[in-house]
DNA sequence: TCTGGGGTCCTTAGCCCT
DNA sequence: TCTGAGGGCTAAGGACCC
């Protein structure tokens, strides 16, 4: 019993990197980063121009910086990422209804379920109009795998990448993965690899040469048998259109480690607040409150603590964290701090409502209140394009932009909000601005207290460039213009 | 010279209960 | 009453993915 070929895997090649050399005509043919830009940061997406540098993602950009100098650096916009990723997915949900996403650019798509393809040709024709109609509506290019199930799926995009598509044929999966590396799997990541060279098995032939029991002896029962099968080329895993979430969290790097502990305990009550936020976004509500924190020497450690019933009220959340921090030494400096709530369950207006009866009279202005902005946070609002939190918030490596000025903590928790000084302005390198003058363009760089603006957009001839003060009036942030279809601007 | 953020899944260990 | 096996739950850590 072979499969058809008909289970399809899109990647969009060098996602973020591409958006950002498609939204600013300047960058193309350039090697764009996209990544965390301060001294902590790390690298996203890299544009194959800038791989010929030898800079690819997870690699902390102060090594790309040295790689690769004359890059542009850009900070992410997830928010146009995010529109781009939805035309894409719109498209791959009119072959079938069985889609699965796996991020912003990747899915798998089970074409049998949709009609659209039951054997090699079929499929092969499906996946060559896919990339047809990708580009011509996005100006993106993508890689299509197919193959009888999702592992072997991603395998042939990996291996058609970029811009390609490649069809393994039912029969041939095991000759085709016998020379790759065990790494070519899915689940064998540096610790698994490093493991598995160490007993002298490099390729995934060798991996089946070893058996089942040698590697669940290796590698324990539900990996190491996993592993055999999928060097088998056996992978009978479903595309899963609909996935509830399990858990929700956020956290934060530092520029710089944290030693204060009043400082820690502020951070930490500002991520529960954050955390809540989210939750709430995704209408859920959670038992068990996790408290993250990675040390100054990179050691991180986890708390949690299982609640005796769901909830979304951020003094629940912050109340736990604060009480897991306290059974944490923090001697020595913090990096990183995260809040997270996992054991979710759906939670209904019903449920809400009747919590804040409960909760007595006054509850729902004081639940209100207490949530989200309310407080201390001062990460939502209409600035949020700025996920970053603390590390990749810089846009130069030179803090000489009067960043001296700015407070090193965003605000101690008590202080009130709606303080009449306005904080300098910060112009992160790829950000969106618009100009009184000039109209529509995005942060080259800046630096003693001036800000260099190209002024082009999506659709337009490379733009000319201008530099102005920071705080120049007729400078203003705003919304990415859309990739596809028509700016209004 | 360092190592982000948001997730998932698995393993191990301790505790409680039957 | 003691002991051991086994299941369920909780906590912590590790590996992996994009």
């Amino acid at each position: 019993m072979r499969a058809a070929p008909t289970i399809l895997h899109l990647d969009m090649d060098a996602f973020y990197a591409s958006v950002e050399q498609a939204s600013k005509p300047s960058l193309r043919g350039k090697a764009v980063i996209v990544g965390g830009l301060g001294p902590r940061g790390v690298v996203a997406t890299a544009s194959y121009e800038a791989r010929r540098f030898g800079v690819h993602s997870a690699m902390p950009t102060a090594q790309a910086r040295r790689l690769c100098p004359n890059g542009a650096y850009l900070i992410p916009r997830f928010t146009l990422y995010r529109q781009v990723s939805d035309v894409v997915m719109a498209m791959l949900r009119e072959l079938s209804p069985l889609v699965e996403p796996l991020s912003l650019d990747e899915a798998f798509v089970d074409l049998e379920a949709g009609g659209v393809a039951f054997d090699s040709d079929s499929a092969r024709a499906t996946g060559e109009r896919l990339r047809a109609d990708i580009r011509a509506a996005t100006g993106l290019s993508g890689s299509v795998g197919l193959a009888g199930s999702k592992m072997l799926a991603k395998v042939a995009s990996e291996e058609a990448k970029p811009a390609g598509l490649l069809l393994i044929e039912p029969g041939t999966e095991r000759e085709l993965l016998a020379p790759m590396s065990v790494r070519t799997l899915p689940g064998v990541g540096p610790a698994t690899g490093e493991h598995l060279r160490r007993a002298g098995i490099t390729t995934v032939g060798e991996l089946v040469e070893a058996g089942e029991d040698e590697l669940v002896r290796m590698l324990g029962r539900a990996h190491g048998a996993g592993l055999y099968r999928m060097a088998l080329g056996l992978d009978d895993r479903a595309v899963v259109a609909e996935r509830d979430a399990k858990s929700v969290s956020v956290e934060d790097t530092f520029d710089v480690d944290l030693h204060d502990r009043v400082r820690i305990r502020g951070e930490v009550q500002r991520l529960a607040d954050r955390c809540v936020t989210r939750l709430r976004g995704s209408g859920h509500s959670g038992r068990t409150i996790v408290l993250k924190v990675r040390r100054y020497d990179f050691s991180t450690l986890t708390r949690s603590e299982t609640l005796r019933g769901p909830t979304d009220d951020p003094a629940v959340v912050r109340e736990a964290a604060a009480r897991l921090l306290e059974a944490v030494d923090t001697t020595g400096g913090v990096r990183l701090l995260g809040v997270g709530v996992t054991g979710l369950a759906d939670y209904t207006q019903e449920d809400l409502f009747a919590q804040s009866l409960a909760a007595g009279p006054e509850a729902p202005d004081a639940a209100d209140a207490a949530d989200g902005t309310g407080g201390a946070g001062g990460t939502g609002g209409a600035g949020g394009a700025d996920s970053t939190g603390a590390a990749a918030g810089r846009a130069g490596p030179e803090a000489a932009d009067g960043a001296a000025g700015a407070p090193e903590a965003p605000e101690p928790p008590g202080v009130p909000q709606g303080a009449p000084e306005p904080p300098e302005r910060r112009w992160a390198a790829g950000s969106d601005v618009r100009h009184v003058l000039y109209g529509p363009g995005w942060v080259q760089g800046s630096g003693v207290g001036r800000v260099t603006v190209r002024f082009e957009q999506p659709g337009s001839e490379p733009g000319r460039v201008r530099t102005f003060r920071v705080d120049d009036p007729e400078l203003e942030p705003s919304d990415p213009l859309p990739l596809v279809g028509d700016p209004t601007g």
